[in-house]
DNA sequence: TGACAAAAGAGAATTATTATCCTTCAATAG
DNA sequence: CTATTGAAGGATAATAATTCTCTTTTGTCA
């Protein structure tokens, strides 16, 4: 955290009193917020910000590998009406999104215990990548190898 | 398929043609359509149909259990700072996102490869259910158990 | 068939996010 | 240490996704 002026010269980030309140409002909880909260959370110590520079600078943060997105497919509502248990891969280029048959991964088992309290109704696996009809069109094995 | 009515009145919904097509359009498809793409593909058969009564009953069948979201965290972006290995907990009720360890799940490996020019990056689990506040404040254990 | 509740259609309203435009500031060279 | 310049911030308009409201139509059941 200290070192997080050093770390935008690294990635070529210029350093902004902003850009430092708005990463240690996310680097400081395991709360996995919203853009509105990250705000919220950054107004106490800069009134005047503005929401538009949280946007654009979790943007600039997730790009350059600082931030990643919990739901990478949350721009809009996607469905699926098989109800038999399947795994699904997501492609982070066109986020289309692929069955996997259970077998080919298991059933997911907890080796421990989830905290007190918490009750467990299904569990999915999420594989994120590169379909084949992204992969096929581009430069994809350096992307998908710098990450 | 041919038993949408009978199911709908199992569920006690009437039957309309409008959501004979609108399910149809789902249950025919794997490719985890968008609300607008079933509207689109709708249109095509009844071209007088709403958006509203696509989301209506999108809606009307994911509580009747005829369908899921495969994005239960889509309404608004959700960041983690964590960038290392771990599984996501996902409160259905309250939508909360609670760090798993990677080490109480495991990490997730493939036994069948994935479809040809399919090229993986990261596998996380999502893990659904209900998080200790909300379970603590409610009838849980039926809801639980009846989905 | 008739009555009533539920569903559909139309379009306004809301929410989340992105874009635009102008001002200010951080980085770097001198 | 200051001037220059491009990037970043602030304000606000625009867009996209979704929900709400209201009126009309349609299923369901007696």
């Amino acid at each position: 955290m200290e070192h997080f002026r050093a770390r935008c010269a690294a990635l070529g980030l210029a350093y902004t009193h902003q850009r430092m309140v708005i990463y240690r409002a996310l680097a400081g909880t395991d709360a996995h917020p919203t853009p509105e909260a990250v705000y919220e959370q950054v107004k106490r110590e800069i009134p005047a910000i503005s929401l538009g520079t949280v946007y654009k600078n979790i943007h600039t943060f997730t790009e350059a590998g600082l931030l990643r997105e919990v739901n990478l497919l949350h721009e809009s509502l996607r469905l699926d009406a098989n109800l038999g248990n399947h795994h699904h891969f997501v492609c982070v280029r066109c986020k289309s999104v692929t069955d996997i048959p259970e077998r080919d991964i298991g059933p997911l088992h907890l080796r421990q215990p989830l905290p007190e309290g918490y009750v467990l109704q299904r569990a999915v696996a999420e594989l994120l990548g590169v379909c084949a009809r992204c992969a096929g069109s581009e430069d994809v094995i350096s992307t998908a190898s710098s990450q």
